[in-house]
DNA sequence: AGCACGCCGACT
DNA sequence: GTCGGCGTGCTC
């Protein structure tokens, strides 16, 4: 039999199938072969009879870890998102699987024997055994140690002494480092509200996709809950995906107290032979329940009765780099496979997610009712143009500064965002708030110092840099952007006898700090916590009485048609997190432009009143999701290979276009950011209408495939998070 | 990705 | 004269 190969190598000179000699292995099948002068793990996709070449070499099989649902879901986003067929394999199976050593090798892993008390092992091994007894000693104190280890510290009479008399307890492990009892189990019983219980009733009964919109704090975790149960009474699995950021202990101690060890949990912190683990027990059906963050969605489940993405607006759902990929559309694409139902839940959800829902195309299912019976913040508005008349010069409104003293005095806790995202910035009047737009698409300028130029990025258009407001003639126009160090600074002087805690991408360099900062903070270890968007998700802190958005404009201003509706769910996101027990929340809310729409549908959680004011600015102006936009990214060392490159793409999309008909727009330029990495960086960036997307698609993937730079990349996007 | 083959500059 | 630079091409 002729097994076709797919080697563990990312590149596009070997993106595609060799031909080995071998059994009659599954397709899915996992092989070792010799490749060149390397011995490599390869991944069966094809067989046939026979092969056009002479002397192939021998493929060995080892296991096959790849469903044919699985190879479905890989032909599928490779001619979605151009991938390669070893990236889109990489994301089906543990880093373990792609090295030559058995993976199921393990070492004996020996702990204290729990059941009996520690004085009395201790009374067992005797006084005459001291070696026995301090290697016990170490063993209690550590926990658990690996036998090599044990023996290697102890000695073989000690160790083997100590398993003779039965007091210590043996287990195969690869290297687990987290045992799994630490997640805590505590059962709460839930009794669903009508209308958690309608939403669970047309779940389960349904098909298709579900958009559940549900006010924060309705209970739409509940809902979740519910569903998986019922798919796994009739015999299905599940997949539940959540923001990375929320795959907190408490969030997976809830779903082990009500699914115990059905559910795998797959998240950042795990590594590799727990990772390993955790697929395992899914692949052999052991776990039928599958939690974690986007590349979940990929879980070695079969039979699946529903996939979840709870906070579905989310912006980590989508792959920005190396494989990319939108999680919800292969959501959608996988749960039509198994005839699961797809359920997308939110407070603000995704401006395309309502569109499909209000054109029928997704079931729309609404919570409007909190399950607490206390209701949500009042949100104050300041306007900051009247307090700098005014002759305020803080970053402080008088009104935060004045709530920030008697929360404080009161003993209860405050957090403080600045809403501040990438480097770039817009400009802004001080006067009287105006900030200078593209006049071409209506959206903010990005100040460029290197040029001293004002630039659309997303049209390339070039303007003068302002010295004067032309709307006041004011010459206090300048970058609108502070950091948090500055305010923690300007707070200490106001207040200097207050804790004050900062988190932003500085202080957070490591993953674990981030939670340590906030869990410092959950324990009243300081009295306010400043920090970026990073703040707005995460644990619910009861003693949070006051939220203040300094910045709420900021992002609003970002160069970036999104702007908008990221604004509306962060702030929606940040009032959430003040007074959430029995305390009454306050949000005060500092903008220069306080009678945007933004704000006023803000200040009254009326989501559904943002989502038609903003979708029709969309339709209006031509962005997504009535368009998809694409971006040609090429990269190269040198400047000459990396314009070759782009003019090659320019004019292979100018064709595509006059064969397909005019996109909204086409132009080729210098990325905004020009230079990075030693890298120089061009574009081509296209909006074309969501009918005529599907078509062209297709031709622009290989157009840029076709003209990659000699020394450098190329790689498309469709609708990128940011422009840089 | 690696590795081999192959054609031009500064060294014993 | 040669050693080695890395551009180009191939791996079933």
């Amino acid at each position: 039999m002729i097994l076709e190969v797919i080697v563990d190598i990312s590149n596009s000179e070997v993106d595609r199938c060799f031909d080995y000699v071998g059994d009659d292995v599954p397709l899915g099948s996992r092989v070792l072969v010799e490749f060149g002068k390397k011995r490599l793990i390869g991944f069966v996709i094809g067989k046939k009879q026979t092969s056009e070449l002479a002397n192939l070499k021998q493929a060995q099989y080892l296991d096959t870890p790849i469903s044919s649902e699985q190879l479905e879901l890989l032909y599928f986003l490779r001619k979605s998102y151009n991938l390669r067929y070893i990236d889109v394999l990489r994301l089906f199976v543990p880093a373990k699987l792609r090295e030559e050593r058995d993976p199921e090798f393990s070492r004996k892993y020996l702990t204290v024997d729990d059941e009996r008390p520690l004085e009395q092992l201790v009374e067992i091994v005797g006084s005459r055994a001291q070696k026995q007894l301090e290697a016990l000693k170490y063993l209690a104190a550590n926990g658990g140690q690996f036998l090599n280890v044990m023996v290697a510290k102890f000695g073989v009479s000690a160790v083997n002494g100590l398993r003779d008399k039965g007091v210590v307890v043996e287990s195969n492990v690869h290297e687990r480092s987290t045992p799994m009892g630490t997640l805590a189990r505590d059962k709460k019983h839930v009794i669903l509200t009508p209308a958690q219980q309608d939403a669970v009733n047309r779940i389960t009964d349904g098909k298709g996709v579900f958009l559940l919109h549900g006010v924060t704090g309705s209970g739409k975790t509940e809902v979740y809950e519910c569903v998986i149960e019922n798919m796994l009474a009739k015999g299905k699995s599940a997949i539940m995906l959540v923001p990375e950021i929320s795959l907190t202990p408490q969030m997976l101690g809830l779903f082990r107290a009500r699914f115990g060890d059905k559910v795998a949990i797959l998240h950042s912190g795990l590594n590799a032979s727990e990772r390993y683990d955790e697929w395992k027990r899914l692949k052999t059906g052991e776990a039928t329940i599958a939690i974690g963050a986007r590349s979940a969605i990929f879980a070695p489940l079969e039979n699946i009765g529903a996939i979840i993405i709870d906070e579905e607006h989310d912006t980590s759902y989508l792959s920005e780099s190396n494989p990319r990929y939108d999680t919800k559309s292969v959501a959608e694409y996988r749960s039509a496979l198994n005839g699961a139902v797809l359920v997308l839940g939110s407070a603000t959800p995704d401006m395309e997610s309502y569109l499909k829902a209000s054109e029928g195309k997704y079931q729309l299912i609404t919570l409007s009712e909190r399950i607490s019976k206390y209701s949500l913040p009042e949100m104050e508005i300041v306007d900051m143009v009247q307090e700098f008349r005014s002759g305020n010069r803080s970053m402080f409104s008088v009104a935060l500064k004045d709530a920030i003293g008697e929360t404080l005095e009161r003993g209860e806790q405050a957090m403080l965002f600045l809403n501040r995202r990438g480097f770039a910035s817009f400009i802004r009047c001080q006067e009287c708030g105006y900030v200078a737009k593209c006049e071409d698409c209506d959206i903010s300028l990005t100040y460029h110092k290197e040029d001293n130029e004002l630039k659309c990025h997303y049209c390339g258009r070039r303007y003068h840099a302002l010295t004067k407001c032309p709307n006041c003639g004011s010459d206090r126009i300048k970058q609108g952007k502070i950091g948090t160090e500055k305010v923690v600074e300007e707070l200490k002087n106001i207040y200097p006898k207050a804790r004050v805690l900062r988190m932003d991408n500085d202080t957070t360099t490591r993953k674990d700090s981030y939670f340590k900062i906030l869990s410092s903070f959950a324990a009243h270890e300081a009295d306010v916590l400043v920090g970026t968007q990073m703040i707005a998700k995460g644990h619910d802190f009861g003693n949070v009485t006051l939220v203040g958005i300094l910045e709420a404009d900021a992002a609003l201003y970002f160069s970036d048609y999104r702007s908008s509706e990221r604004t509306f769910q962060l702030i929606t996101q940040v009032a959430g997190r003040a007074g959430r027990a029995d305390k009454k929340g306050r949000v005060i809310l500092q903008t220069y432009a306080p009678r945007h729409y933004v704000f006023r549908f803000g200040k009254s959680y009326d989501y559904i009143g943002f989502w038609k004011k903003e979708i029709n600015t969309r339709m209006v102006t031509k962005f997504p999701p009535y368009t998809k936009i694409v971006r040609v990214l090429v990269t190269s060392p040198e400047e000459q290979d990396a314009v070759d490159s782009t003019r090659s793409v320019y004019k292979a999309v100018r064709d595509i276009e006059a064969a397909s008909g005019k996109f909204v727009y086409l132009g080729a330029a210098r990325s905004p950011v020009t230079r990075m990495n030693g890298l120089v960086r061009y574009q081509v960036m296209m909006r074309i209408s969501n009918e005529q997307f599907p078509s062209v698609i297709g031709d622009i993937y290989a157009a840029a495939d076709g003209f990659r730079p000699k020394k450098g990349n190329i790689f498309v996007e469709i609708n990128p998070q940011s422009l840089i």
